[in-house]
DNA sequence: CGCATCATTGAACAAAATCAAGCGAGGTGG
DNA sequence: CCACCTCGCTTGATTTTGTTCAATGATGCG
């Protein structure tokens, strides 16, 4: 938490806004003009805990991060994964004490811009505020559908479901291939965020695989059959409401 | 959707929004302006349509409803109750497109609010903005919740935690008996809630009720054993967000 | 090279779904 | 008032899905 930071960052912010509202000539100013102090983090570090009150919050620079609860029983849940561009942790503005940690899945870059920045920056510009509230909000629908695939799904819908899902997302800020995308997460990950065992997870992989739907090389996960991968995640973008337009 | 209604419905507003936020006398006073119009629903009704674009907010005056989305393998995942004094679709403010659906559970009377009546109300008082986007952050933290049991939690804990959550909720409105609260659901219902089908909420009710933490007399629920409920189902009410004046 | 992490495999087990009937209380119409 | 019907609750048997345990490969990195 040292340097000041100018441009290449806040201009990640910007765009990840400009992708959820549509902003102004002033608006897009402001944004430019946060205070932000950047922080690197490591694999499995994390970065608020449980508990906390935080009075900033994270913009993810680079990396890979997600949001998690550790239960009493010894499992953990993960309740979303957040690419370069996000804030995950917007909801602390409002709920002073952490409901769940954030924690860094892969090596990341995080810039911190105080909540009083922020709330100021609301106050003055009620379309940036417009386009937090709906960040939350966005936020807010992909737990219910996530919630909705881990309670009724099947496994093998419910991982075809998250690689539909991670893809799009990394297409929206340029990080997929035409193919496919490098996905960041054990196995042992992917269960974590869908209520699986990670045995499992590794069978039902071996099942797309076989079906023709995906394939992976080390790291890389190859989309192979898109229609048939959405189909079989009973995937629908309309919940992630990425149509900026669609305010109006 | 016909008379204009005044004091005890407004009032129910006022109080859910002070259980959540610190509001000042004006801002009381600007919520007792708001226009609302009341219509009834029957028990299984649906209120709000997945794919509508609605133009008004719901308040719940009584009654009880439900979030949910219907599933295309035709099984149905219920996201959210909601008690007299909530706004089960105020995202709907920002998110145009409804990404699930609303329904009543049992007969309920609700109040529509024009969209354009809520945006004006909060661009002119900023508390009150403050107190509907916590509310939304409040609804994101309790999907975070049952994601987390749904995933990772046994059935037990879970029906034991989502009677902990509503005996809470039910608590704050004073719908609430010392000893327990009327539940207004089916097994079938508490099933599509937790991601459990109904025979099995059944014998785990059963194995509850064995366990001397719950009894049920028709309709009501008795909490036999509050401290052991609560840790049946791993219950932490910190997720709820409950003391309004956490946000100072 | 050697360690650590992740992927994979097999076997045994457990949890929960499904299927298929009964049962019982409350409400309705004759 | 009572037969009847419906909806929700309960039960038992069976099957499916997914977990757990315990190794064994594979890969990458210092």
């Amino acid at each position: 938490m040292e340097l000041r930071v100018s441009n290449p960052d806040q201009e990640k912010l910007v765009r990840k806004l400009e992708s959820i509202a549509v902003l102004s000539a002033e608006d897009r100013e402001a944004l430019l003009g946060l205070p932000l102090s950047v922080k690197g983090y490591a694999a499995d570090q994390t970065i608020v805990f449980e508990g906390e009150r935080p009075h900033q919050c994270c913009l993810v620079l680079t990396g890979f991060l997600c949001r998690f609860k550790d239960l009493p029983n010894g499992g953990r849940q993960i309740m979303s994964f957040h690419i370069p561009g996000d804030i995950p942790d917007l909801q602390s503005l409002h709920l002073k004490v952490m409901d769940h940690s954030l924690g860094a899945v892969e090596p990341s870059k995080v810039a911190f811009i105080p909540h009083r920045a922020l709330l100021d920056l609301a106050a003055r510009h009620p379309a940036l505020a417009a386009a937090f509230w709906r960040e939350t909000l966005i936020d807010g629908a992909i737990f219910r559908e996530w919630l909705a695939g881990v309670g009724r799904r099947s496994s093998y819908a419910r991982i075809a479901h998250l690689f539909c899902e991670l893809f799009i997302k990394f297409q929206a800020v340029g990080l997929a291939e035409e193919d496919g995308f490098r996905l960041p997460l054990t196995q042992n990950e992917i269960g974590d965020a869908l209520g699986l065992s990670t045995v499992h997870v590794n069978r039902v992989m071996q099942e797309l695989r076989k079906d023709g739907l995906i394939a992976t090389r080390g790291k890389f996960l190859h989309i192979e059959d898109w229609a048939g991968l959405k189909q079989a995640g009973e995937f629908d973008p309309a919940y992630l409401h990425m149509d900026a337009s669609e305010v109006a």
